[in-house]
DNA sequence: AATAAAATTTAGGTATGACTAAATTTTAGA
DNA sequence: TCTAAAATTTAGTCATACCTAAATTTTATT
């Protein structure tokens, strides 16, 4: 039962109106995966907070000891060494919560996101390690994202990419990405889930866009699903 | 592995400096149970903050829509009702994730105040939900304090006070309360834990403090235990 | 009842991260 | 290459919760 209305309340002042750093490292991890630097725009879009926000913040990480971002002006930011571990913290926090919370207390696939991304921020060192002996050092979380070793190493994928399955292959689902839950849902109800067989039925090259039509529902195929989608072929 | 360790690294500034709106309803309540008002010193003693600053977020706090608490000058601070379910929600976060995570992790009865601590200001209703249910809407938590139940209630606690009891008689550990982490594993070692059976064995009525003789050890008597440990009668 | 001590509030100021608007730099198109 | 558009940073503010020091009110003591 909630205490307060959040609707009625009118709070008296505003709490947390601030992005916390691990929120920013998290952010700037996710756009400088493929090895570009992050733009502050582009931050600024994913953070909800104004470009100029953005700016200040990135010069503060770049002037803390250690460093966490390298920064140049107009040239965008990039991680330090020390910056990616604390990126892989977060992440690894929240990859283990979402598998945690699925196994323990049966969240469904689609709806762990909010919550681990609320605790990912407060749990222990030790609450991670427990959780992670609990279910034996999960490789993947519930998505199928793998999850950052104990020692914040990000593993290396060995699964391979939709867009290189053709026609009359099959393989296994092993992650599904998506920001948006209805999509999320969409898929799980279609079976396209981590550890679902798949086959694949066309393949339409343009632009890396693969076309999977899953056996029963071809309603998939009014999303567009790109390579976002991950399997592992099974041989 | 803590991504950057917090002796050394030199923050670009100070985050969350602040006491959450939570804190100090939950302070607020531990002050006033006696059915006393909060002095704004009291408060800012236990929120470690000074005094000024208690004086001002009280008077938001009384000034928000609905006010959580009711405070005219130099006269301390009560809970309204909308104020104390606020607060029992929190505690009623905090007990049950104490409960879950000595359950469900193995922490140990006197390690996961800490962690709690944290943790129950960022749960949604929907965690609190299946964690209650998970352990089948546990009346106390694992120091044996009573949760406030889902509609926000405070039960009505039927155990005795230790001070009742007499040389001779028996009971049963129901609750022990003790801020200090180091007193509490020495109660622990000495088997002064919930549920467990013991025997009184000396009475010092001087300030309705009691002395508890456990079986086995007798260095207990170190300790000046007062009536913050409450035993059920056996009969 | 007067005064000293304690508790509490007021006044004034700091640090932080956010914002908008304007200035600048980079990028892209003619 | 020049110029317009886009991206980015600078400048200047604001809101918040905190702080210290001083003023005030309450309380306790003689």
């Amino acid at each position: 039962m909630a205490a307060v209305n959040p609707r009625t309340w009118k709070q008296p002042m505003k709490q947390k109106l601030t992005i916390s750093i691990q929120d920013y490292m998290k952010t700037i991890y996710e756009l400088t995966e493929n090895g570009e630097s992050a733009s502050t725009n582009a931050l600024a879009q994913k953070l909800k907070v104004s470009a100029p926000s953005v700016t200040g913040m990135i010069k503060k990480l770049a002037s803390s000891k250690p460093a966490l971002v390298e920064y140049q002006k107009h040239q965008g930011v990039t991680l330090t060494k020390e910056g990616r571990k604390a990126a892989l913290e977060v992440i690894r926090h929240h990859r283990l919560l979402e598998a945690w919370l699925v196994q323990t207390l049966g969240y469904s696939w689609d709806e762990v996101h909010e919550e681990a991304e609320r605790l990912e921020h407060v749990i222990s060192e030790d609450f991670e390690r427990r959780i992670a002996t609990a279910m034996g050092h999960p490789l993947r979380d519930p998505h199928g994202e793998l999850i950052p070793t104990e020692d914040l190493k990000m593993p290396v994928d060995e699964s391979t990419p939709l867009s290189s399955l053709r026609p009359g292959q099959n393989g296994i689902v092993t992650c599904v990405k998506a920001a948006d839950m209805e999509l999320l849902r969409h898929l799980e109800s279609l079976g396209l889930v981590p550890s679902a067989e798949i086959e694949v039925k066309e393949y339409s090259p343009f632009d890396h866009n693969l076309t999977v039509k899953v056996e029963k529902k071809t309603s998939v195929l009014g999303f567009n699903i790109t390579t976002k989608i991950f399997v592992e072929i099974t041989k």
